[in-house]
DNA sequence: TAGAATAAGTGAACAGCGTTTATTTTTTGT
DNA sequence: ACAAAAAATAAACGCTGTTCACTTATTCTA
């Protein structure tokens, strides 16, 4: 079960525990996310309206507030399922025994990778609106799908600090800082057009190549240096 | 002379050079620019509608578009200009005669502080509509704020690699990825609701703590280690 | 200075949006 | 079969960016 299935499920009345109708009605409510998650994919938030989404499942504009309190809500379904996806693919690219510094910048290319190809779903996880608020929904934001990831990310690098690899300092910051990095790059080359590709007057080079290059960067910058 | 008043004049028709009629164009044209620019920082682009800035500045909705092509067109000014201010404050910290460093640390921070005190320009400006795409446009880009801002930076870290500060490496590259560090932070904490404050289960520390350690981290990343 | 040309400004409309309300249709439980 | 409840809808509200025909004001020329 997803994330997204507890957060955004706004019963309408008191539904029987798994009837008939419930499947039914969960049915439709799949067909929707479906259908917006396809055309959230090829066209982004503002591909994507109710009208259209009614449209595509063959239903009423106004049916689709039956499953979904407002777009908002819709939305942050499909944030928090690829959200999830990412936190897995990280994890799963982790199962490895190879040296801590190798783990955690091959964590780097693989998060960086996975945005790049959802590039809506990762660009509208860090829009402002759909984001809960830490300080007034703590527990809200350590259980969603963002608020894992960090924790994942600050577990990982008290890892790191623990080994020896990492140069010890307050986990707070370094799990922002090194988060930003990783961000920082996936955004930018969401948002900006051609920031991935070499300019006119660059030499060529593989995007893999630059990912690479970040994530040996990042690390570096936070690694333990023997004097 | 700014270049938003290059890009976005779209003259109606041939203007005399400088007129009374012309001056009366552009002081309207300013009263726009400064009404969206009011309305833009205190409530981003979401609360910016022609209407309202038709409202403000007397005059109908339709008027507005005889000073600019569209929405778009506007916001596109407010964010140049902002991204000429954050180039220039940029350039003015670095005109110290301090360790390379020291310089490339403190503009990082600098960088950072500034996005933050306007946090609905910076996140406007990478927002991929009102980007112009290098491949197509490259002089365009070249020539535009974000375009100077990254050609700066290149220099910079040239220069870096000059000194033997940082480790050599191609600066397209270097570039990129430096840059992705700078931008990760601001970014992630303009639209991250709470990603500076530490969490309940974080001990306290101050912002400015963060972006001097992140500053640090990001140079440490590309420096030159003598072996 | 009168009249034509040009620019500035506007009201009304188009097509789209998210959302709500009253109403109708369908399904459920007795 | 009938009443209660849920599902679905048509129509509207208020908002958006933008366009177009039209009017008003300014500028230029004869």
């Amino acid at each position: 079960m997803t994330a997204a299935d507890d957060i955004d499920s706004h019963d309408t009345g008191p539904a029987p525990a798994d009837s008939p109708a419930e499947r039914r009605r969960r049915k439709i409510r799949d067909a929707i996310i479906e259908a917006a998650e396809r055309v959230f994919s090829n066209e982004g938030e503002a591909g994507l309206s109710i009208r259209r989404l009614a449209d595509e499942v063959d239903y009423s504009p106004a049916a689709i507030y039956k499953y979904f309190r407002n777009k908002d809500e819709l939305v942050i379904a499909l944030k928090d399922a690829f959200f999830e996806r990412l936190l897995a693919k990280i994890a799963g690219a982790d199962n490895c025994d190879r040296p801590f510094l190798d783990r955690l910048r091959n964590c780097v290319v693989v998060y960086v990778q996975t945005a790049l190809e959802h590039p809506n779903h990762y660009a509208a996880a860090f829009l402002t609106t759909s984001q809960s608020r830490p300080d007034e929904d703590y527990d809200g934001f350590r259980l969603s799908p963002s608020g894992q990831a960090y924790q994942w990310l600050r577990g990982m690098l008290e890892e790191g600090m623990r080994l020896g690899d990492l140069a010890p300092a307050p986990l707070a910051l370094t799990t922002r800082s090194f988060w930003a990095g990783i961000h920082g790059l996936a955004i930018l080359a969401i948002q900006m057009p051609n920031f991935l590709q070499p300019f006119p007057d660059e030499p060529t080079y593989k995007t893999a190549d630059l990912l690479d290059y970040h994530a040996d960067c990042i690390a570096n910058g936070f690694v333990r240096r023997e004097k």
